[in-house]
DNA sequence: TATGAATGAGCTTTCATTCAT
DNA sequence: GATGAATGAAAGCTCATTCAT
């Protein structure tokens, strides 16, 4: 009774994830328009017709693909749970430091990015999905650390703690140079985060004494 | 006779321009491989055909929009001329207000951009030259500037001097933000760039002496 | 349990009906080539597989539906006997009227005849057996009763007796009103069987003196 | 300047309508479901890609190939023009007589009905066009002549006035006979119109005086 | 017996490209 | 140069049929 049509059952759930995941690298390597069903499929080790067992067309694959993709970044984040939250500077390095070795690791993330700035204008919905679900928490998360920090009087209050994009700029930047670069041009992440730290601490920090590092 | 004829010709000279400036739309619009021919044609008043006269396919139709559209961006900065470039922070206010100016008013760029995110794996080589024509000189105009004002003293010979795209990191996530919302995100740039600059120069300023505005 | 296993031996041996039935609907909706075996399984409430339990194909599943349908027909003539056989116009009224009846009642039929004309030319064959089971004992009944009415002299002997179509024909072309504008197109089919009758027994009557009604 | 592309000119003008004809034999013989667009294709005498050139879609191009076939029907009553309209025996002859022929001759016109009566469920619009264009318009016409000729007391007012299709009904099933059974079943046309004449006439005549013939 | 995942041939439709005019 | 009819390869999608369970 137990254990016979396992294996069969276990490929059936496995089917829709590989199919996700060889759509992932399609996709993300072709575009949406670009890609074809028929590679997926070669991909995932299925033929054609079994991607329409399990997703009505191709945009609803893509949708999976993204939604899929994106869910895992906002995660990451918890890693900041225990991390003490003061001083600032430490605080904000401990923030800075998660962010960029999640956005270098992550290369799906990073792929999810470009089709979302590819195909923002055919999916705006999705965009906004995206906006709300993986950038605005993150965004959050850094203005709920400015702010504290602020009152706490360790950073100055300035215009900057309006936008915390401001402050996570540069990394969203690395995260481009990666992804129109791929592995073309080298690039020394350590020291552009210690870079990026330096700015960010010097602009924010309340007064001279306060130095970083 | 004479002038119908010079119109006609006129009209003839402007045809692969105009041919160029209905790609650019439907590229932009719908990426590489989601654009139709037949679409441009449409947009630039002729026929499929015609496109075929002056381009011997899509592919060198794509390179041709992209090379025409990105070759304007550096020339703006010659407005940079004339400014005096001391102090350090006036001058670079005015540098970065010119760069906000330019990423706001140029949707065409912003959408190039786009082009060069969405296509990258598919043309490296555009991606390339986009670089060297686009983005290096903008970053080594900027590493010049803070380069000069740190000899000067304005400015604390810090990290951020090796890389320059960490100064300007803020301005091209806000051309990102346009570029996937739309207009559906409301967008107060003039203060952004006030914050970017709020950072920036404390950031980088010498000693607490030397405050912005 | 045993109860149990009767519901299930039930509807297991009521299975093929059921298939046939929700095949006849999407046929007659559909066509043969318009119509999938799919839908004709949500229909039953088995799945595609079921199908090809008791059927070899899509074809033979056909047959079945065709075959099962039209046996009915001719079972409908039985309530003819009991009526007794003449005056003539009376059987005729009779008959006709019991013709009439079961064209309107009958929708099954009807919409056998349908594919019959549909299909006419992939399953010859097909028709073959339909003219022989159905059209054939019909027209044969009434050739029947015309030549026994011609030898009582009730009627004229005239060429219609060849040809029983002819006295039939209006109820076919009911038949085909219906058939193809559904519900769309008003039809009083008691008015149009009562100008029928009057025709046919104007028509065949063999002296002005025999009037019906 | 003339004569030089009149060869391709007329090819190009021709195609649309060498087409139809194409289609017209593809969808009467396999139904509009069971018609491959290829094998349409091929009869023509060009490939696939062309048909779109002229028909947005299969069912365009049905309704084109439907809309062709059925317009010339009602054309051949011009024929009864000329003829003397009474007695109205004679004229009835001539009118059945003509719609035998035209019937009979007229394969395309009884396949395109064999295509009313299999698609009326997927293309109630269709068969109602038809009707109003084909049907009603010989009805009528016959409506004409059965009042005009009891206005003059040639026929008895019975209810066969109000149906013309009762008089008409014979030849419509002879129409579905030569669809059904193509040429498998001998049919002797000439005697079935002289049997459905001898009906009609004894059926609507005045009184016993008038006899056809 | 019944299932339904999987197949793959085949369908309609699209579109970059060609070429006679 | 300019056209646009024609192509044909290939794309997305469908569905009758199979088969391990």
């Amino acid at each position: 009774m137990a254990g016979e049509n396992k294996v069969r059952e276990r490929r059936k759930a496995a089917r829709p994830a590989e199919i996700i995941e060889a759509a992932f690298e399609e996709f993300t390597r072709h575009g949406y328009a670009g890609t074809r069903l028929e590679d997926v499929a070669k991909l995932a080790g299925v033929t054609k017709g079994t991607i329409y067992v399990y997703f009505p067309d191709k945009e609803q694959l893509f949708h999976a693909v993204m939604r899929k993709y994106w869910r895992r970044i906002p995660d990451d984040m918890r890693q900041l749970h225990g991390i003490p939250e003061k001083p600032a500077a430490a605080f904000l390095r401990s923030f800075l430091r998660l962010v960029y070795q999640t956005m270098q690791a992550d290369r799906q993330g990073r792929e999810i990015f470009r089709l979302i700035v590819a195909e923002a204008e055919r999916f705006p919905a999705l965009v906004d999905e995206y906006h709300r679900e993986v950038i605005e928490p993150v965004l959050e998360k850094l203005r709920g650390i400015l702010d504290e920090a602020a009152q706490r009087g360790e950073i100055r209050r300035s215009a900057v703690l309006e936008f915390p994009d401001i402050v996570l700029a540069p990394a969203a930047l690395m995260h481009l140079w990666l992804l129109i670069f791929s592995n073309r041009r080298p690039f020394d992440a350590d020291r552009f985060l210690e870079a990026h730290l330096d700015l960010v601490l010097h602009g924010l920090v309340a007064d001279t004494a306060a130095q970083p590092d």
